[in-house]
DNA sequence: AGTTGCATGTAAGAGGTTACATGATTTC
DNA sequence: GAAATCATGTAACCTCTTACATGCAACT
C-alpha cells in the first residue's frame, strides 16, 4: 500500500466515485495520471478496501463507481496514526533562480513573471473552491467542525491559499529586485 | 538531460564540488540520493558539461572534484530561457487531513503537532542559512545584486522562509480548530 | 473536420528509493 | 563496541509519465 492508494481511499470517504473522477480530484494533493490510478483501484478492490458497481451508459463509456468498504475505512484510520512522510517539493524554478545571474535582468524578469501568472491563476482557482464550500455548507466555513464532511477540504483550501499568497509575494519581491 | 542534471550544473556555477557534496547541497531544492547523482555526473562528463580531477586522500576515500565547463555554462543559459516546469508537491499530510474526521481530536492534534515540530526545525535551519549569507557577504543581503554569487541562495532562503512561515501559521491555526 | 470530455485499460520507459558493497576515521 | 561521516559505485525495485488503444457525444 503506497501513499497514493491511501489518497484514493481518502477521497472515497466523502463520495463514491469513478476512477476518472478520483484522478481529477486527487490532482491538487497528489498529482497522478489515470494510468497509475486504474491499476491501484484494481488492487484496492482485491484487498477488499473498495467495491465497485458497473454502470452502463449509452452516450458516454460505461463506468465503475467505487465505494469505500468498512475494512477500507479501518485501513485509513490505521494509516492516519502511522508516522507521516515528509512533504516533497521539486521546483525547477528554484534551480534556475540559484544561477539566475547567468542571464540578464530582462530574461530573469521574464522567468519570474511567467511563474507569477501561474500562481495568480492558481489563487483564483482556490478562491472559487472556497466559494463552493460556502455554498455547499449550511454554516460559515470558519465554524465547520472536524466531523463535518466539508471540514477537510475547507482547511486544505486555507493551507493552499496561505501557500500561494506566500509564493505570489515572493514573485513580486523578486521582480522588484530585478529592476 | 533531465531537471536534476541541470540542478547539478547550477550548483557547480558557485564552486567545484564532489558528487557527495552536490548530493548534500541539492537536497533542499531537488531531493536526490547519491545512487541517482553519480551516474548523472558520469553522463554530464561524457557530454563535456563538467570535468573532474581525481583527488587521492589518505584518511578518507579518494574523491572526484567536478568543475563546470564553458559548454556546461552555455547549456545552463539555454535551459533558463526554456519554459519552466510547474512545481510538484506531494504531501501525505494533506491526504490525511482530507479525512481527518475519521479519528478523534486528540489523534488529529498529534498528527498536526508532529508536522509543526518538523516545520519549526526547518525554519531554524533557514535562519542559520541566512546568518551564513550575512557572514559571507560584504554588504547586507538585502543589497545583493543579481550578478553576486550569493544572490541566488539569498533569494531562495527568503522563498523558503516565507513558505515555512505560512506552513507554521497553518499548523497552529489547525491545532486551534481541534480544541 | 478537429478538439475536448467522458471512461477504461495496458506497455514501455524515465525518474527515484532501497539495498548491496567497501573501508578508514571520528564521535558517542 | 556501535554509529556516523566521507566517498564512490551498482542492482533491484517501486513510482510516475508518456504513449498506445478504443469510441461516442458535444462543441468550435
Amino acid at each position: 500500500m503506497n501513499t497514493l492508494s491511501y489518497g484514493l481511499l481518502s477521497l472515497l470517504t466523502r463520495n463514491s466515485r469513478t476512477g476518472y473522477e478520483l484522478m481529477q480530484h486527487i490532482q491538487p494533493f497528489w498529482p497522478a495520471k489515470h494510468s497509475q490510478i486504474y491499476p491501484l483501484l484494481a488492487q484496492l478492490e482485491q484487498k477488499g478496501y473498495v467495491e465497485f458497481v458497473h454502470v452502463p451508459q449509452s452516450d458516454k463509456p460505461d463506468k465503475k463507481v467505487y465505494t469505500l468498504t468498512h475494512i477500507g475505512r479501518e485501513a485509513l484510520r490505521h494509516w492516519i496514526a502511522q508516522p507521516t512522510d515528509e512533504p516533497v517539493t521539486r521546483d525547477e524554478l528554484a534551480l534556475k533562480v540559484y544561477c539566475i545571474g547567468l542571464v540578464d535582468k530582462e530574461q530573469a524578469r521574464k522567468v519570474l513573471h511567467e511563474r507569477e501568472v501561474y500562481y495568480q491563476e492558481k489563487k483564483e482557482r482556490f478562491m472559487k473552491s472556497y466559494e463552493r464550500i460556502e455554498q455547499e455548507s449550511v454554516k460559515p466555513p470558519e465554524d465547520l467542525e472536524i466531523d463535518d464532511p466539508l471540514f477537510g477540504i475547507y482547511v486544505l483550501v486555507q493551507k493552499a491559499t496561505l501557500k500561494v499568497d506566500a509564493d505570489l509575494f515572493w514573485c513580486k519581491w523578486m521582480k522588484s529586485k530585478l529592476k
